[in-house]
DNA sequence: GCCGGCCACAACGATCGGTTGGGCGTCCTT
DNA sequence: AAGGACGCCCAACCGATCGTTGTGGCCGGC
């Protein structure tokens, strides 16, 4: 189906004149008529009836008419998604299940007017992100320099929200029936965070996790996916991980996983959005604020050494 | 736009293989390459980059796959709207702007899951919607005919709702103040119900409720639409007219028209569907249980000689 | 260093989408 | 009732497009 020929179909109902229509595109009116003809032989519906003085819509039309509408409209709505003029808010996340995802989705779903578009860039390093903003490829990242003074002038990075901490464990594991945890109630139980780059942020996360509570954190070991970690959670008697309160992870039902929330301190993970310093999009404005008015942490909440926290 | 190429972009996408793509559709990879290779033009913005393993998306592509997803939807929709074998819950409305349209719109809304199209059959007499009905263009048809022998045997009409009457007028009007109306105080003023075909359905009810409270209903003179309707009455002392409290009338702030309720009686217009009597569209059984669940009139309610009322 | 898998480019035929030209039916005017 | 205006369809033609087959380049694995 040609959306051109849709478009068409549209005008020309509104019009209700196969004339009118051409002349409003700039064709010739056989032009208009050859293409409601190829969309009807394709449709196997007769769309318009044919009068003397224009057109009219069959029943079929009218049942026809809002969907094509509707197509029009995505159609409009996909070409400036990547019109580079007239780009809708492009923001980076580091996957789409993560809770930056997952609260970014929320926000969506209360101001649905806004044109949003969600993508991921595939590398750890935050140097690719910062390079894809300043390239004006994205115009946001939600992702975190762990050294400011590596960040460049022509960007800022504002903290907007802090997801705490919970522990996921399959039904065999010791830990499995608690309802919550402290950090030192962990020590000495595996704590498995695989696919964490060396020196990336969250290997400095970990660190410091595991030095302020002596815990046992193991990231070593190659990221085969989430479905493989939690196939080897859900039969495991002794490996947990730590996944953030907002991510979202879609198991089967049969795994039985539990996440458990940590407190006493409870345990969190910053967020930071990386944007330009001059002319950021104005729509950020109003995400960073939404971000920043869900829940706050506790005033005895842990965070790595590196945050700003937001407390009240 | 060819929405070909938009679904071969959203499976390529999926599967992150031109070759793969190729073998799902039948069709060499060449074409696959050369379909993504037109829409990247279109767009003037690079979709994939090209591996030795495969595609992967670029951040533009990212952005465009929702849409692109979103206009395989659409026509996925607009396809099964008038597929005979397929087709969508569809029902004629005496109008987009009257109160079962109104009332219809409200229940998508609440439900909006369901497959549902609305139209109009431009025809004043019933038999146009009966025999829609019959041939199956359409699956029901809010239509009454006010002698249930003249129904065919095959069709059932059950009665839905009733619409309860408020006067319109202008500024100017010295009943304009009022809060409600009793019929007795509309008695010696002029009200124009333009456009009501002799005979018809309207002709009848108004006919009665001239009648039955001793009303100068005027019905003479072509009916130039709502728009001329409504500018006669914004300038007008003297005319006034009956409209359904459901009824959609948009006009322009400036007018400053009023409605007004009619109590004591409550005049109401019944409203009915026209349906098979043998195997009806499943999604019909919700839709009058929708409209049945809205408030129902006072027992003193003044109904036209055909209602079957629905009471409390 | 070779092989295998995947994508791009080139050449060719079929199809499609546009134009011009001509004809028919309806409505309005004279 | 005849003529003109208008809007539609059909036919013929032409350039662009979409599919095919054939070929070459690039990259990763053995």
């Amino acid at each position: 189906m040609d959306t051109e020929a849709v478009r068409t179909f549209v005008l020309a109902a509104e019009v209700g004149q196969f004339q009118h229509a051409a002349d409003e595109l700039g064709v010739t009116q056989q032009a208009i008529s050859k293409r409601i003809a190829a969309l009807e032989r394709e449709l196997e519906v007769r769309l318009f009836t044919r009068t003397a003085r224009g057109v009219e819509l069959t029943i079929d039309g009218q049942a026809f008419l809002p969907h094509a509408r509707s197509i029009v409209a995505g159609v409009e709505r996909a070409i400036t998604a990547v019109r580079p003029d007239s780009r809708a808010l492009r923001i980076d996340v580091l996957g789409f299940r993560s809770g930056q995802a997952v609260v970014l989705h929320d926000y969506w779903r209360s101001h649905p007017e806004t044109a949003l578009d969600v993508v991921t860039l595939k590398a750890a390093d935050p140097h690719v992100a910062v390079a894809a903003i300043r390239a004006g490829d994205v115009d946001a990242s939600f992702r975190t320099v762990t050294d400011p003074a590596a960040l460049p002038r022509d960007l800022d990075m504002v903290h907007v929200i802090d997801f705490p901490l919970e522990l996921l464990v399959g039904p065999r594991h010791p830990l499995a029936s608690a309802r919550t945890l402290t950090p030192s109630q962990l020590r000495r139980h595996r704590i498995w965070v695989p696919g964490i780059a060396p020196k990336s942020e969250w290997a400095d996360f970990y660190d410091q996790l595991a030095t302020a509570f002596d815990l046992r954190v193991d990231g070593a070991g190659p990221n085969f996916g989430v479905e493989a970690l939690l196939d080897t959670l859900a039969e495991s008697a002794d490996v947990a991980t730590l996944v953030g309160s907002r991510d979202r992870l879609v198991w089967p039902t049969s795994y039985d996983l539990r996440r458990i929330p940590v407190v006493n301190p409870t345990i969190a993970y910053p967020q930071s959005l990386i944007l330009p310093r001059s002319n950021p999009h104005p729509g950020l404005r109003a995400i960073i604020d939404y971000f920043r008015s869900l829940a706050t942490l506790p005033e005895t909440a842990w965070l790595p050494s590196w945050a700003t926290p937001r407390r009240r």
